[in-house]
DNA sequence: GACGAACACGAGTGATCGCTCGTATTGTGC
DNA sequence: GCACAATACGAGCGATCACTCGTGTTCGTC
């Protein structure tokens, strides 16, 4: 499932083990291995809350065999959600790059952007919250920022090419908010199945084209 | 600032001390010292991060006396975020009750009900935060579900006194999503001072506004 | 002023955890 | 098949932490 991560370490790390490592086709299993297990064990107690004794007990090794892949249990999370942004990036970026949006109307370019969202966070439980956790250690965190920031700058651009006239300011703000309530809606969203979630789906719609109309030249 | 707990333990508690403790002043205050010490900590550095010797040093005590007052350190987050909740529910009471609800207009209606929310939580900072967070034990999160419970059924209950004919499913629905977004915005709203703080507020009530005017009589 | 309860102290205990290290096995390049 | 790197193991080290305990001090009460 996950496959890079070769630990050459951030600033203020000390390795121990050598800079890179020629990672045989068995070590690169073993490191995906370890992700999963540690998302499975973070996701389900948290990360202070897992030890690196249980991440590889999970994983199938010993505590000393986790160790050659990882200098430490922050590298860990950190190549975790690394991982995760990334897997997330890719999601945004196909629902957003896609279409033309002035030939849209405002209910079709909601569509457009919240539903591949939905289905990407459905079948990825655990990694938003993840990445919002404040138990996990900083560096994993500050990964999901330039992720925020780009996707709330993306639909600031999406609504300047609709209303060129908005002002920067009201722009990037009806943006922020945008963001903020899908984020808001996502977790229900995602516990839920079948009709519900179509539902709350539904609902989350609702909510940003109220919002967004009275901006929008198709809000009628 | 903080005044009860006196720790009769809930359900699986082995309790080494006197089920009730006769407090002197002297006592009452210490307790308070400990909820500030460990409010400021817990903001900090998360719940697992912080040591309940950190806590007694804190709040100048040793850590032998801090445990003349609480048995272990969950029971300082349950009587922390007890606090809070109890706090948080009459500054929603207060937003609440006033008023009949029919008689206002829906621009008037969601000032009425935003304007005191953003109030506490600015003058509390911290608080949603910590209940919030997931490295917080079980029982700590556990006693913010009445409130937002309560919360949502109370906007559901102002729903329905304005719009009658609304099915219940619909009419839970857009409670729960109002309040949503209300707490999406929360954040940055506190996090936010003077004009900008000012601009956020607006922007959520714009984002309620046009969530709940399709539904209301006074929508237009 | 005496007596018990509440309060106070802080060194220490047992358990846990992140991580190491010495050693043994497996794979790769030649 | 030899040499070396990569992988694998797991007992255990040092540090930290939640919590205890023995002892001493202050308060309320009569």
């Amino acid at each position: 499932m996950f496959v890079k991560v070769d630990f050459v370490g951030g600033e203020g790390m000390r390795v121990t083990q050598p800079r890179t490592v020629k990672r045989q086709a068995r070590g690169r299993q073993r490191i995906a291995d370890i992700l999963d297990a540690a998302l499975a064990l973070f996701a389900e107690n948290g990360y202070e809350r897992t030890s690196t004794n249980a991440i590889a007990a999970r994983a199938g090794m010993s505590p000393g065999s986790l160790y050659q892949f990882f200098p430490n249990k922050e590298a860990i999370a950190d190549a975790l959600s690394t991982h995760l942004v990334e897997q997330m990036r890719d999601a945004h970026s196909s629902a957003f790059d896609l279409a033309r949006v002035t030939d849209l109307t405002l209910h079709e370019l909601i569509d457009r952007m919240v539903d591949p969202l939905i289905a990407f966070n459905a079948t990825h439980p655990g990694a938003k919250a993840l990445l919002a956790n404040t138990d996990m250690p900083a560096g994993a965190q500050g990964a999901a920022r330039p992720l925020h920031e780009a996707v709330v700058d993306r639909v600031a651009a999406i609504i300047q090419a609709r209303v060129p006239t908005l002002p920067a300011t009201e722009r990037d703000l009806a943006a922020m908010v945008s963001v903020r309530i899908v984020a808001a809606m996502m977790p229900p969203i995602v516990a839920a199945e079948g009709a519900e979630r179509r539902a709350l789906t539904a609902e989350l719609k609702k909510a940003l084209y109220g919002y967004l109309a009275p901006l929008d030249p198709d809000g009628s």
